[in-house]
DNA sequence: GCCAACGTTGGC
DNA sequence: GCCAACGTTGGC
């Protein structure tokens, strides 16, 4: 089982919206970048697990935890042109862009802040997160760091 | 709202 | 293939 983090922004989508879907489960739309992208479609398989984490909000930080469902399939909202991230250069037949289906599984005790996760930059050494300039909304977490960073619930 | 960092686009 | 211009992300 391989473990991930996604960023998502609370004002949109954040954790409670996940919580009240149906089957507390949503499609993971949206994502326009090749190396997410890659993570998802080559990477995620059923049940790993998945950080969430909310950004460009007061507090960014990991606030709970959620688990995949359904493995990667293509972002149909590329092909709608009234959607926000419409893509005319993918096509149904040859589909650029993927997502996958998330569910909640539970908040966290706390949330761990981005502030407090730099506290433990040393202990974390190869958390994408912290990396200086890092924009990506899908990540890799190692076990090691996984581990670590629930520790600190 | 600012702006640094980064990815993408497109002219050449 | 280079690189300047532009758009986006996301912390602050």
């Amino acid at each position: 089982m391989a473990y991930w983090l996604m960023k998502s922004e609370p004002d949109v989508f954040g954790l409670d919206h996940l919580e009240q879907m149906p089957n507390q489960t949503e499609h993971w739309d949206g994502v326009r970048n090749y190396q997410a992208r890659n993570f998802m479609r080559d990477g995620m398989k059923v049940g790993d697990e998945i950080l969430f984490y909310h950004s460009n909000c007061k507090v960014p930080g990991i606030v709970g935890i959620a688990k995949v469902v359904r493995e990667a399939y293509p972002d149909h909202t590329a092909f709608d042109p009234d959607a926000k991230y419409y893509d005319p250069k993918s096509d149904p037949d040859k589909p650029r862009w993927y997502m996958v289906d998330v569910q909640f599984v539970r908040r966290l005790k706390r949330n761990i802040s981005l502030q407090e996760l730099k506290e433990h930059s040393e202990q974390l050494p190869d958390f994408p997160l912290l990396r200086k300039g890092n924009r990506l909304s899908v990540m890799p977490v190692s076990e090691q760091a996984w581990g670590y960073i629930l520790d600190l619930e």
